[in-house]
RNA sequence: GGAGAGAUGGCCGAGUGGUUGAAGGCGCACGCUUGGAAAGCGUGUAUAGGGGUAACUCUAUCGAGGGUUCGAAUCCCUCUCUCUCCGCCA
């Protein structure tokens, strides 16, 4: 959400930017909607000092015992004015809220301009893909024969996109969570939070997913819960329509969640495997800073998800996202993209954003030094999604033998050096 | 799930239809006082949206949304949340 009278003031300047963006503002327009709303409240406020006014009035002759019957009547009819008017005005101020609501964020200087993911820039490397001496396999190849992974059932118990782990299939989940949060509690200075799943409308309209993304969110049927799409949602929300003292800042929080989406939109991509599941598990960092600081922690956060990469020896790349291809939310983003011999190719497995103070204007979350309050900035990013790690330490830690070999990182998590086939289930 | 009690400014807390955006206290800010501090005294101390170069002014907000009324923090309805007791449950 922009500032209403900042926007208003750099229409044009916004509106050219936002072409960036592959948004187009139509200024003249949006002018008009603003002088309608304006011009409607401003009537209806006169009128309504006018109500005001004349009840004092009333108000005043009754103590000195005079009749007010005709007066009232008078009073009377300046309230049914207003409620027919102020349909009106509250409409006309919802549909402006709706549009200014709708509006993308603007992109950081330094975001470099482009039309989609083609244009996103590398800015750097790190590790060798590993040359294999004998034919790759693809993770849904690999789990299912290890026993570790199974598709069928999962679509029995639930549907399309679910998987179920066995054995250490499971374990290496759950022992990616726990290093994650390790490493991230322990060394990067993070807060471990264990928020709810479910969360109100209100949250997802605080960081950005309503009203415009409602189709990709899970709605819980006759209530106002929907399943958390990311643990951004409930977690930068926990601060919602708070004022923060500035000495406390940066707030650095990480949680892990489950994460559900319904992907609508996104049919025969990420087919296979569990690239591209309606619930997946997350690790997330959020962090809440002063505005001067928020890019260099934005840096700051992306190193700390690259440490988890670096720490299980998974080669990766960053990419700055281009103008065209980040999200609605956001200043700046990059994401970290892991190697997946499956693919032959580099997959994101952590996408990284300040959103500097869209998200907290719409929150309610402020800031202050001394007196003045104003909308703190927030930042999050994955740290990272553990089913894609689990893919790339399957994929990348393959042997000949089908087996896969444990990164030395996480052998204390696992209990194990190596995943084996697992005993079948029945 | 049943019964009851609540929700007021940064905090505590008064307020059951008429200058109440809201007493009083605490806290905070500034000033006076002081050798300095404390105490004391004085002044100020919400947010959002309109209008105005500005001084300033108008509107809305006492959990949320409706209603009654000339007028609602106060009365009525619905909802949300919190607390207590009972039931149930991991």
């Amino acid at each position: 959400m922009h500032d209403l009278s900042f926007f208003r003031n750099n229409l044009d300047a916004i509106a050219a930017r936002l072409v960036d963006r592959g948004f187009v503002l139509d200024v003249e327009e949006f002018r008009q909607a603003d002088a309608r709303r304006r011009a409607a409240l401003t009537e209806s406020e006169q009128l309504k000092a006018q109500r005001n006014a004349e009840s004092m009035e009333i108000s005043k002759l009754r103590k000195q015992g005079v009749d007010t019957s005709e007066h009232q009547q008078k009073v009377r009819q300046i309230g049914e004015r207003i409620t027919a008017l102020d349909e009106s005005v509250k409409e006309i101020d919802e549909a402006f809220k709706q549009r200014l609501a709708g509006i993308p964020n603007l992109a950081h200087e330094s975001v470099p301009v482009g039309k989609n993911e083609a244009d996103n820039v590398e800015v750097r490397r790190w590790g060798q893909p590993r040359e294999f001496d004998f034919p790759v396999q693809p993770h849904w190849d690999l789990g299912p024969a290890l026993g570790i992974l199974d598709f069928e059932r999962a679509a029995k118990v639930t549907g399309a996109r679910f998987a179920v782990y066995f054995g250490l299939g499971a374990r290496l989940e759950r022992a990616l969570i726990n290093f994650m949060l390790d490493v991230h509690t322990r060394e990067h200075g993070y807060t471990e939070v264990l928020p709810p799943f479910l969360v109100n409308s209100a949250s997802l309209f605080g960081t950005g997913q309503l009203p415009k993304f409602a189709e990709d969110l899970f709605k819980i049927e006759n209530t106002d819960y929907w399943l958390a799409p990311t643990a951004e949602v409930p977690v930068t929300n926990l601060l919602r329509d708070e004022t923060v003292d500035g000495d406390k800042l940066p707030i650095k929080l990480c949680a892990y969640t489950p994460c559900f989406r319904s992907e609508a939109g996104s049919y025969g991509r990420d087919v296979r495997g569990i690239i591209r599941q309606h619930q997946f598990q997350k690790v997330e960092l959020v962090k809440f800073t002063r505005p001067a600081d928020s890019f260099a922690e934005l840096d700051a956060l992306t190193d700390d998800a690259e440490d988890i990469l670096r720490r299980l020896g998974l080669p990766f790349r960053t990419v700055v996202l281009c103008t065209g291809d980040m999200g609605f939310s956001s200043a700046k983003t990059f994401d970290i993209e892991v190697w997946l011999p499956g693919q032959n190719g580099y997959k994101e497995i952590s996408s990284c954003s300040c959103f500097e103070a869209f998200q907290a204007r719409r929150a309610g979350i402020k800031w202050k030094t001394g007196k003045k309050a104003e909308p703190l900035h927030t930042l999050n990013g994955s740290g990272l999604a553990v089913g894609r790690t689990w893919v790339a330490i399957v994929e990348n830690y393959q042997q000949r033998d089908g087996s896969v070999v444990v990164p030395e990182a996480l052998r204390p998590y696992l209990n194990a050096e190596r995943i084996t086939p697992q005993a079948k289930l029945v």
